[in-house]
RNA sequence: GCGCCCGUAGCUCAGUAGGAUAGAGCGGGUGCCUCCUAAGCACCAGGUCGGAGGUUCGAAUCCUCCCGGGCGCACCA
């Protein structure tokens, strides 16, 4: 520290340049490893049609929050629920199997299914035909519950996957909700529930012949507080199947089987749940986040209602729900009856589009303008996604979503490409970016280098608190601010010349810089990946 | 009706465990490429922080009421 200065009431205290850079001239690590296992469950998308930008907020957010949290050192689980014997799932199978016609030239088999899923509803809506058609949906359902239609269900999964994949975003252990069922967890969780006073059939009124949960204990001020369970039809609802989930999830209940499913793009393996599968150790975490939106507020009350109904208190407190609002569509709701919907696959094409043409423009000798194009499209999208508060709605626009300057994506990414650009200079001459600075050039620092400095030392606090949130937009935040206190330092002018060449500086001072600015890429490099945003190399 | 969330510049948003002249981007205006990528930088204009009370030395931030907007309150998923 250099002197303490105060002023209007404030004790302003002064660094040594010397003593910022040098703490700055190493790049950030992986926080130490913490106690406690978190399961992150987001995407859950019904397997029955294409992705649209409301699904992109869920997975943009969730895959962001899994890498915030586990980059801040505690083991991560993610986990993705199928929800294969639902409604909609039944129905699109059904609109497949009645018009029976294939798939369009090039028709990605999600779209297949919701476009017959459209066309089915459009259907049902005329005259009569529900009357009609409701057994043999019905009947699709039962099969489904079966499991006998898995297979079906698995090539919209694929499909749909493969959106999830080319967006960046991975999983550890796929849950479907047929497998919940026919394992008996469902039955092992009414069970355990039935042994609390909270939750009985009533003998007569309105829920006679149905199981009912009383959550008036946990979430007082409901007109009325019972929630079905299991319907006087003896079907369960799907609050039902999803305590049994989560009643799994933290380690109340066993009994789910797993197999290998696929390897990810990245290497990294991916599990199913699966009735020929053997035991593995998912589940049994300490603390859960579910990733849905705002709307399920309820349903996901009455998930922590079940758990203090166990008597389990510590296990309610465990559950976050991480509500995000829904995302509109240039001012108005989605709507899919409308046709007011965009598929998260046209926005990559078009984002990635768009991207081409830029860096053709903006770079026409780059060596690999398809890679940039892609890395700089869905960096554009996702960050898009996860720059605004979780709680506040998204209002999706074009021009902004896709914008390549300010507030976005490819601002982040291009400060990471010029720093990057400036290594790959130094190693050409002989430099190595990466040597540990040596003896007291850190004596050489400037107040340029203070700036870029303090910037940089931001990072460890901004991903605490993101993971604390847990929300990735305070760390959007944080990458914003350095890579602006970067750009305005790679600009920085005296007497209308550069004031801050990294390779042209004298003495130890080139050192010094080369060092902060390996530390700025890595550190921009290491963020956006937390966001899920790639860091193109050259742009 | 009951409950939850949001309201900050023309637009889209940060900032809210109380603290200094409330910050960005877009849009508008003016400069900067003989200099490591101008997808950038510097500067100007633009705000009674929805309104009114209250607590406090101090409020965008905490409390109360009101006004806008969104959402939830099914034997639907």
């Amino acid at each position: 520290m250099r002197e303490m200065i105060p002023l209007g009431g404030f004790l302003n205290f002064v660094y040594e340049p010397a003593y910022l850079a040098a703490a700055a001239s190493t790049p950030p690590k992986p926080f130490p490893k913490r106690p406690g296992k978190i399961a992150v469950e987001h995407t859950s998308v019904n397997p029955n049609k294409e992705l649209h930008i409301g699904h992109l907020r869920n997975v943009a957010l969730g895959d962001a929050v899994a890498r915030i949290l586990d980059y801040a050192g505690f083991e991560v689980e993610v986990e993705n629920y199928i929800d294969d014997t639902g409604r909609q799932a039944a129905e699109s199978l059904f609109a497949i199997a009645r018009y029976g016609e294939p798939p369009k030239e090039g028709e990605k088999y999600d779209h297949y299914a919701g476009r017959l899923y459209v066309r089915l509803h459009q259907e049902l809506g005329e005259e009569g035909n529900k009357a009609v058609l409701e057994p043999e949906i019905r009947e699709v359902l039962r099969r489904l519950e079966a499991g006998e239609l898995r297979g079906e269900i698995e090539k919209i999964l694929r499909a749909q996957l493969a959106t999830m994949w080319r967006l960046g975003a991975e999983y550890d252990v796929l849950l479907w909700e047929s497998d919940i069922v026919r394992e008996g967890l469902l039955e092992k969780a009414l069970a355990l529930l039935k042994e609390t006073p909270y939750v009985f059939a009533p003998q007569e009124g309105k829920y006679k012949g149905a199981l009912v949960f009383d959550t008036s204990k946990f979430i007082p001020g409901l007109e009325d507080p019972y929630l079905v369970l299991v319907r006087s039809d003896g079907t369960a609802t799907y609050t039902a199947k999803d305590i049994a989930l989560q009643f799994w999830k933290m380690g109340l209940l066993a009994g789910l089987k797993f197999k290998p499913y696929d390897t990810q793009p990245s290497g990294r393996a991916l599990y199913t749940s699966h009735p020929e599968g053997k035991p593995m150790p998912f589940g049994r975490a300490s603390a859960t986040i579910n990733v849905i939106d705002v709307r399920q507020s309820y349903p996901q009350q009455v998930l922590k209602a079940a758990l203090s109904a166990l008597g389990r208190e510590d296990l309610a407190k465990a559950h976050v729900h991480l509500a995000y609002e829904t995302v509109l569509l240039e001012g108005k709701p989605l709507s899919g009856r409308k046709g007011h919907v965009v598929s998260v696959d046209a926005l990559i094409q078009e984002a990635v589009a768009r991207a081409r043409a830029i860096v053709a423009e903006k770079n026409p000798d780059h060596p690999d303008p398809e890679l940039a194009a892609e890395q700089v499209g869905i960096g554009a999208i996702r960050f898009a996604m996860v720059k605004t508060e979780p709680r506040r709605q998204i209002d999706f626009r074009w021009d902004q979503a896709l914008s390549f300057e300010g507030d976005a994506g490819p601002y982040l990414q291009y400060a990471h490409a010029r720093a990057a650009s400036i290594l790959r200079k130094a190693r050409e001459k002989g430099l190595d970016p990466e040597a540990p600075l040596p003896e007291g050039a850190e004596k050489a620092a400037t107040p340029y280098e203070a700036e870029l400095a303090k910037a940089l030392l931001g990072f460890p606090e901004a991903v605490e608190k993101s993971a604390a949130e847990p929300t990735p937009h305070l760390l959007a935040a944080y990458l914003l601010d350095l890579a602006a206190a970067w750009n305005a330092y790679y600009n920085a002018k005296q007497g209308g010349l550069p004031a801050t060449p990294v390779l042209a500086a004298p003495g130890e001072l080139r050192e010094l810089r080369l060092r902060l600015v390996f530390t700025v890429k890595e550190t921009l490099r290491q963020g956006l990946s937390l966001l899920g945003v790639p860091a193109p190399e050259v742009m």
